[in-house]
DNA sequence: CTGGATCCAAAAAGATACTG
DNA sequence: CAGTATCTTTTTGGATCCAG
């Protein structure tokens, strides 16, 4: 194998991960919908201050390519859209626990 | 409080942590370092295969200025520094662990 | 209400050359 | 050896307007 296999490959499973959480708003969105799953485009939008549209849209996007959330239309007027993690999503969120406790830890409260 | 406290903020320790380890190559040396403890940065250089100089010294610089990383120059000639991750970085690679774990069964091996 | 389309700014990274 | 200095390119995110 060579040093650098192919481009965009992932020498091992961290910087895998970190492609899938990369985004600027992903963790936030993800520890959104861990706290409260079904959630519309509106209530993400209120439940992560600050994003715009087009970028939850766009993460929201690649979540779902990721097979991190799932998301629902129900064909109605007004549209409703609902999200949810998807099994890995949620066990992505567990495994990013520790890591919440060591920035606690070691970043915050300062 | 507002919804964006200021500029930079984190709202939980997550996000803190990605603001951390969130450097393209990031993840890659601290793993490198601690695989191989006291690395110089020339064997860094070989270990993360594809990263140029100026930005490994880049991200070694805030990883330093992060607690993450120490490092230690020796006055010689030809000069050699030494670089090793702290205990805040041992936790942190400890912390990260499980992320590794989720990413080669949900990323890798497909 | 849920976004798509467009244009723009900022940040990050890469290439290359050079120095104590 | 261990970087720094520049310059260019790429990527990412933000602002705004518009549509089904």
């Amino acid at each position: 194998m060579a040093t650098v296999p192919r481009p965009g490959a992932h020498v091992c499973g961290i910087d895998a991960a970190m492609d899938v959480i990369g985004g600027k708003w992903k963790v936030l969105i993800l520890w959104a919908l861990g706290e409260r799953p079904h959630c519309r485009f509106g209530e993400l939008r209120r439940l992560v201050p600050g994003i715009t549209e087009k970028v939850l849209a766009a993460h929201l996007r690649e979540l779902e390519a990721d097979g991190i959330v799932h998301r629902e239309a129900h064909q109605e007027v007004p549209p409703r859209v609902e999200y949810a993690l998807t099994e890995a999503g949620r066990h992505l969120n567990a495994a990013l626990a520790p890591l919440g406790v060591w920035g606690r830890d070691h970043v915050l409260n300062r």
